[in-house]
DNA sequence: ATAATATACTTGCAAAATGCAAGTAAAAAA
DNA sequence: TTTTTTACTTGCATTTTGCAAGTATATTAT
């Protein structure tokens, strides 16, 4: 059991206490919008995340009930990571992060998802938050 | 110049470059919410930030556009920061961190803003960058 | 049956970031 | 002229991160 310590009571200290570094929302959106599932996969980002960081930021999520593991249905070497409604729940936050980065971050390159935003916020979130529903079934 | 380096060219990971630690969103907090704009009142938060973090991440949010620093008005030993228009969209982030810590994270305290935030998320994310808006004024 | 590959990690170590306590410097107040 | 306020800076120990290599189990190939 990965345990946090809690800075404060603060809804946004503790959120930041479990949310707040530079990894563990990329391996969510990986699993939102790109539909990643295992621990290969996650190792395949742009962005190089180390194999150690990942190990332990997917025990953290475990820990911390935003995710599942389980082994895979195809084979028994493989696990499969799902998303709980408390993971399911972090899409707002992470379409507001693209949102911001668009805007205001001139070097970031548009995406499909971007371009999916424009058709409006609530559309997109609640689209991606059914997929995941429907994921977290399997 | 605090140059932050980029590690990809997707939003979500440019946002979290600049913003993904667990100190900058609570100094934009106390800014928007609580109605901070000194380096004194910065350090009195619950959290008990440490004094060089905190200077560094102020030269960090400087250098990064999202506030301004500006002598007091009242003395000149003072300085004043404030948010420009990119830190004051980075209250929507906020308010959904706000909500999804009140949601899944049993031990936060319910707050004044998050009573506020029965009201609808709207209303709430618009008087506050309204309210930000008028202070940049100042 | 045996060897090679795939998958998911763990380990060791250097580098960077954080946290803590104390010190500095300029302006304001006493 | 001394003391206090305000905003940092510095030095050092601890923690976290990043990198490269190694391990362990299951699957596939020969």
């Amino acid at each position: 059991m990965k345990e946090l310590k809690q800075r404060s009571t603060c809804p946004i200290s503790t959120s930041l206490d479990v949310l707040g570094d530079k990894w563990t929302l990329l391996i969510l959106r990986d699993m939102v919008f790109a539909g990643k599932s295992t621990y290969g996969q996650f190792l395949q980002s742009a962005e190089k995340m180390a194999t150690n960081i990942l190990a332990d930021r997917l025990a953290v999520l475990e820990s911390q009930g935003i995710l599942t593991k389980a082994v895979a249905a195809d084979k028994k070497s493989k696990f499969t990571y799902r998303l709980t409604e408390k993971g399911i729940d972090t899409i707002p936050i992470i379409i507001e992060l693209v949102l911001w980065g668009a805007r205001h971050c001139p070097t970031v390159v548009d995406s499909a998802l971007l371009e999916e935003l424009q058709s409006g916020k609530a559309a997109v979130t609640e689209k991606y938050q059914r997929l995941a529903r429907e994921n977290a079934l399997v």
